[in-house]
DNA sequence: CGCGCCGGCCTTTTT
DNA sequence: GGCCGGCGCG
């Protein structure tokens, strides 16, 4: 039987169950996803399922690619034919065969973020609304909430006021976007469910083809997923759903962890199975980890215990700016590499935010330590390589408005905003394309001749691009491109750095093209030899060709940072705390543990988003198998601007015992005695006593360094406790004539000032200029 | 009518 | 540190 050997009795219990509604709810590192692969191996080998009828859904799509490969090698061959997928590659490759039923074509495109921004400006200018008023990001982020809650526009406005103008934006986004044959990333689900609660037919089919599902990571589904799983499983309800609340971390994109708490409200029958030995982290790690999720209020208790050695504490280290923390951090990782014998790809460095990267970064390139950054600005995001994928689209489908308005005078051709809305406004009043509206435009009176001449030069260019398509082999195609339009000389003609990292951007991405092309090649070889291509997006039904443009886009669509890593790479992996979930590594380096940084400051006078930020310290923590770090900066840039942060509760939360300072006393918020967060108590009996050294300027350690502020001793706050004026501190009780006693939270110098940030009692938060504020501590 | 420059504004996490 | 809007010039 398959995983004797490799599983423990629960995880056994769990892996050969067969029939029926399953829930596997268990701690971090207990083997959920590994009782899922061995459960997907068992059914095929052990209980004759045949593959095919077999679904797993993950998280990302690099967990699949891995499911799929730990699923061959347990189970042979035959798991080339289980489905794992994400929802939304999953529901692609469903929409891609059924889209036309409900009204989109098979070829409809994926909008990206800018798409969706562009689109969403575009309805605020029909409607004339104000974008002061409608912030576009805040609409985006209530209609993608509207969407994973499956409310119809109409359903939408149907509650209040508000929600009915934004209903209104809403209502007018997705007429945009159906008319261009387009869906957003929330579409991808929500269509699905609507096809498969329209069409019970098409439901009735997926049913039978997929009778066993199995989803991964249950607690991050939001409604709209929970609901897909609901209507696929309701036959015949084989659904195994394995997830831990405590690592919940998207409700901020509408995740809800009561689908999985749940579960069994939905089922009744379902076999419920904890698992509770942890095999990732060491005893001090997982002591920390459970110590510091302990302190959220309502979650299910879960007992969670290795028969691993303690190994060492959990190290924390306080530096002086972000500067000396990534310094600590490279060094760290060298003298382990001599040290210890251990390889760069056994490090992770992870932040809260994608920002923080670059310090590390810097530090890592200084001293040539090979790193790779997941996320943050992604190669597919950059202006000039959207510019050519927007050229690509516009080929693929010209009446992709939004491509072609994109594209319309990149580069600059002397088409600018007034021509662009007269063809708007034509093919508005014509209810056709914005390119049928360009094809017309020569022929519309009262239109200038210069703008007339400019759009059929366009036009001429555009259609021999389109002439080419089917004849061109991707990366040609994209020479092409860059060679018509003039893209390659408007760059080359500018010989500033900016233009020339452009141009290595788009040779990169050429080479990505010629890499496409050889991967279309060998899946069409492998077709013809009857074997499935083992991809993620492929659907299995065409024959790939280099020339195809449209799973290029998909792939550029779905695939992440983090799926196209290669984790065998040797080399330290920077990205953020959200990235890093279902991960693992020896060595882990959480960075920036400070107040207002981890938790982020806006999270922190909201408990549902504070214990939110909680959940993803305790992700974090327990990635690491052998050693975890904790480093924080006393002295940070945050947005720009000067801060200096408490320490991070999350360090406060972590037992004592299992915790070792590398620096007592070395930097000052260390060493802030009886300062207490907004909410409550802390306070580190053994580190007050060193508040001695705190007063004087000389107590540090180390002298400043360049990226100290000027005068920062005592505009930031770090100089004694005189009780004047200057000098607040983040954490200092104040008070103030109108809003009463308040917490000091941050202190930034801006320009000309020093911004203080406080916590009012019963007041909210307010910043104050300290030259304005009759400010007095307390 | 188009384009480039400057100054002010906001700044989380991602399939 | 990046984006958008306003302004002035060609
Ligand atoms: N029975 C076992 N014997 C040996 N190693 C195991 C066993 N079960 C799990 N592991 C190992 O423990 C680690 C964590 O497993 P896995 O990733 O499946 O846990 P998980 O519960 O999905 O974790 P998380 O929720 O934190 O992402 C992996 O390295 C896995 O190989």
């Amino acid at each position: 039987m398959i995983g004797e050997d490799c599983l423990n009795p629960k995880q056994l219990e769990a892996a050969r169950h067969v029939d029926g509604p399953l829930l596997i709810l268990a701690g971090a590192g207990s083997g959920k996803t590994r009782v899922l692969t061995y459960r997907i191996a068992g059914l095929i080998a052990d209980h004759g399922i045949p593959p095919f009828e077999i679904l797993a859904v993950t998280f990302t799509n690099k967990a699949a690619e891995e499911m799929r490969l730990r699923v061959e090698d347990l189970a042979g061959q035959a798991g080339r034919y289980v489905t794992v997928a994400t929802f939304h590659s999953f529901c692609v490759r469903v929409l891609r065969n059924e889209a036309e039923l409900i009204g989109y074509p098979r070829s409809f495109t994926i909008f990206d973020e800018s798409d969706q921004l562009a689109a969403v400006n575009r309805a605020l200018r029909e409607l004339n609304l104000s974008k002061d008023v409608y912030k576009p990001s805040a609409v985006l982020n209530m209609i993608s909430d509207a969407k994973n809650e499956l409310l119809t526009p109409a359903e939408f406005a149907a509650k209040d006021a508000w929600q009915k103008s934004i209903g209104g934006i809403y209502a007018k986004y997705q007429q945009l976007l159906t008319d261009n044959g387009s869906m957003d990333f929330d579409d991808l689900i929500m269509q699905t469910v609507r096809l498969f609660s329209e069409r019970p037919e098409v439901l009735a089919k997926y049913q039978e083809r997929y009778r066993y599902i199995m989803v991964d990571e249950y607690q991050d589904t939001n409604h709209a997923q929970y609901m897909l799983v609901k209507l696929l499983a309701d036959k015949y309800r084989n659904i195994a759903v394995v997830g831990d609340d405590d690592q919940s971390i998207y409700t901020w994109r509408g995740a809800d962890p009561t689908n999985i708490l749940e579960f069994e409200g939905d089922y009744p029958d379902a076999k419920v199975i904890k698992l509770e030995q942890n095999y990732r982290s060491s005893a001090n790690i997982l002591e920390a980890a459970s110590g510091v999720i302990a302190n959220n209020r309502g979650r299910k208790k879960k007992t969670l215990w290795t028969d691993k050695d303690k190994g060492s504490k959990v190290l924390l280290y306080n530096a002086e700016s972000e500067r000396e923390e990534a310094s600590f951090v490279v060094k760290e990782i060298e003298r382990l590499v001599v040290a210890e014998g251990r390889k760069l790809s056994q490090f992770a460095v992870l932040y809260r935010m994608n920002s923080q990267s670059r310090s590390v970064e810097e530090v890592l390139l200084k001293d040539g330590i090979p790193y790779r950054v997941i996320g943050g600005l992604k190669f597919y995001e950059r202006r000039e390589v959207k510019d050519v994928l927007a050229y690509l689209r516009f080929i693929v489908n010209p009446h992709d408005s939004v491509a072609l308005s994109r594209i319309l005078n990149v580069p600059k051709r002397g088409i600018g905003d007034t021509t662009e809305e007269k063809v708007m406004a034509i093919s508005q009043e014509r209810g056709c394309s914005m390119w049928d509206a360009a094809r017309q435009f020569g022929s519309t009176e009262k239109n200038a001749e210069r703008s007339q001449r400019l759009v059929g030069a366009f036009v001429r260019m555009a259609d021999s691009l389109i002439s080419s398509k089917g004849s061109l082999k991707l990366g040609d195609m994209i020479e092409k491109i860059l060679e018509d339009t003039g893209y390659y000389k408007s760059l080359k003609e500018d010989d500033s750095l900016e233009a020339e990292a452009r141009l290595d951007n788009l040779r990169e991405l050429v080479s990505v093209a010629r890499e496409y092309e050889a991967r279309q090649n060998m899946a069409a070889k492998a077709m013809d030899e009857g074997i499935e291509s083992g991809s993620v997006l492929r659907d299995g039904n065409t024959r790939p060709d280099p020339k195809d443009i449209d799973p290029f886009l998909e792939e550029v669509a779905l695939l992440t940072d983090l799926d196209r890593t290669n984790f065998a790479e040797d080399s330290v992996c920077l990205m953020t705390l959200h990235s890093a979930k279902g991960l693992e590594f020896p060595v882990v380096f959480m960075v920036g543990m400070e107040e207002n940084v981890f938790p982020l400051s806006r999270s922190l006078y909201e408990p549902k988003q504070l214990e939110e930020e909680r959940r993803l310290c305790y992700v974090g923590m327990t990635r690491a198998k052998e050693k975890l770090y904790l480093i924080s900066a006393a002295y940070r840039l945050l947005y720009g601007t000067p801060s200096s942060n408490l320490m991070s509760r999350f360090v406060n939360e972590v037992p004592k015992d299992v915790l070792e300072c590398l620096n007592p006393g070395g930097a000052p918020m260390w060493r802030t005695p009886g300062r207490d967060y907004a909410s409550g108590r802390w306070s580190r009996p053994e580190n007050a006593g060193q508040g001695a050294r705190q007063g004087g300027e000389g107590g540090y350690s180390e002298p400043r360094r360049q990226g100290y502020p000027k005068g920062a001793g005592n505009s930031q706050g770090f100089a004694g406790s005189n009780g004047g004026r200057e000098g607040f501190r983040a954490g200092d009780k104040v008070s103030h004539p109108v809003f009463g006693t308040g917490t000091v939270v941050n202190v930034a110098k801006t320009a000309g000032d020093t911004v203080v940030t406080v916590a009012f009692e019963g007041q909210g938060v307010k910043r104050l200029a300290l030259s304005f504020a009759p400010l007095s501590r307390k």
